[in-house]
DNA sequence: GCGCGACATTAGTCTTGACGAACGTCACAA
DNA sequence: TTGTGACGTTCGTCAAGACTAATGTCGCGC
């Protein structure tokens, strides 16, 4: 088959994303995370399972393909190396390079990336926190819990920070206030009935409402100092 | 005016090549240039015009307006910082970049572009011997010849490879050679009659038709021992 | 069982950037 | 003066990828 477009691949990427395990997408979901119409949406489909990245039963939504994940993992690899490069070796904000990463990740040949990769020594995280597949597409599973999800007394550490905030503003602002991956963060105090979490993150507190997390995942520490 | 397109940074670019002192370029040789039919050049030219990236008399060719001008030696600008970054940062051998920058010129944010030169420290020149534009878009005039146009017995230092062969394999074989910006050069032997130049390239001997020779651009040697 | 609303799909259009075919235009030669 | 050939331009078309408007289809409530 032909080289994918940008769009084709955009579109697996978010069916990946939308639909890891498997599963199945609606077409309203794609047409809303891709900020395009629904007729496109099923347009594009019907090219995809054409070109077998997609299996598309009308009605029913679309998953990918082994072939589609293949390629969709491919697209990842990418995103995610491009990203710890501008990061690590130009010294461009945590923050802000989603959107370069965004474009990059098409336009950039197997050489270069192969080149990048090697120069930054085969990172396997990226600045986020997300892993990064190896050349084979393999990502190692890793079971992570909303930060959000934790109740009062809770003990994690920070591991993925996912935000597709344009500009990166929540990034920009988790980064102030030390919620980077690797923080230890304690639960102090969940207030339910007013949406306000009291956190301690890496000694310092942190007050927030449960849509000021979304997108903080961490990985709760099973310990004996949970009853506090 | 809105943002250009892929297509329209090619044609500003191929036309300030093509005419860079300001003088009109024909259809037929932005046809050729870009490997695409005239009419398809005829067409772009009209929009261009309509942007004022270019004045477009029928018939007469096409020269860039001041703005076309500007436009063109920011892509310009960009190409060789590219070309720079992959062979100093990333690695790349000299004679395999250029595609690669071809495409990573136009979707390199300003950003990462600025990001890329700063970590260079600016640089004036890039792999193959050109000179970089500064941001206002100035760039030093500098006179040079082809090594082809030289008499038995000069002496140049080359300063500038010119190749548009894709996949690089002429400059790969220059390398080879010892033909690099930088390198100098006597001119022993020229045959006219059976078109053979004998160099002596960096203290080699180098022998060649002057097909062979097209792109290379020196710095003629004004000094005494020219009679030799 | 019928109707209504949510959602998906079909149908037709637009824009960009390319193409080939056909038609002008112009300079030079006979 | 009139061809003739080179070159440029006009015209109609295509493909990708988006859109809007219109049309299906399904499931749930009554």
């Amino acid at each position: 088959m032909q080289a994918l477009t940008r769009s084709e691949q955009d579109y697996l990427k978010a069916l990946y994303a939308l639909g890891p395990e498997g599963g199945a997408v609606a077409t309203s979901r794609l047409a809303e995370r891709l900020a395009v119409s629904p007729p496109s949406v099923t347009h594009m489909l019907a090219k995809l399972a054409a070109g077998r990245l997609v299996a598309h039963a009308p009605r029913a939504g679309a998953r990918l393909t082994t072939r589609g994940r293949r390629q969709a993992i491919e697209i990842v690899r990418r995103h995610r190396i491009l990203e710890t490069f501008l990061v690590r070796v130009l010294g461009l904000d945590w923050a802000e390079v989603h959107e370069d990463a965004e474009v990059l990740e098409h336009h950039i040949s197997d050489r270069v990336l192969d080149a990048v990769d090697r120069l930054m020594g085969h990172p396997r995280e990226d600045p986020h926190g997300h892993l990064i597949p190896d050349r084979a597409g393999r990502l190692r599973p890793r079971a992570l819990a909303p930060l959000g999800s934790l109740a009062r007394g809770a003990r994690a550490t920070v591991r993925e920070i996912r935000d597709r905030d344009p500009g990166g503003r929540r990034l920009a602002h988790w980064k102030r206030s030390g919620l980077v991956p690797g923080a230890e963060v304690v639960v102090r105090d969940v207030r339910e009935i007013d949406d306000v979490f009291e956190l301690e993150v890496s000694g310092r507190r942190f007050v927030t409402g449960s849509e000021g997390l979304d997108g903080v995942m961490v990985e709760p520490r099973k310990e004996a100092g949970r009853g506090h």
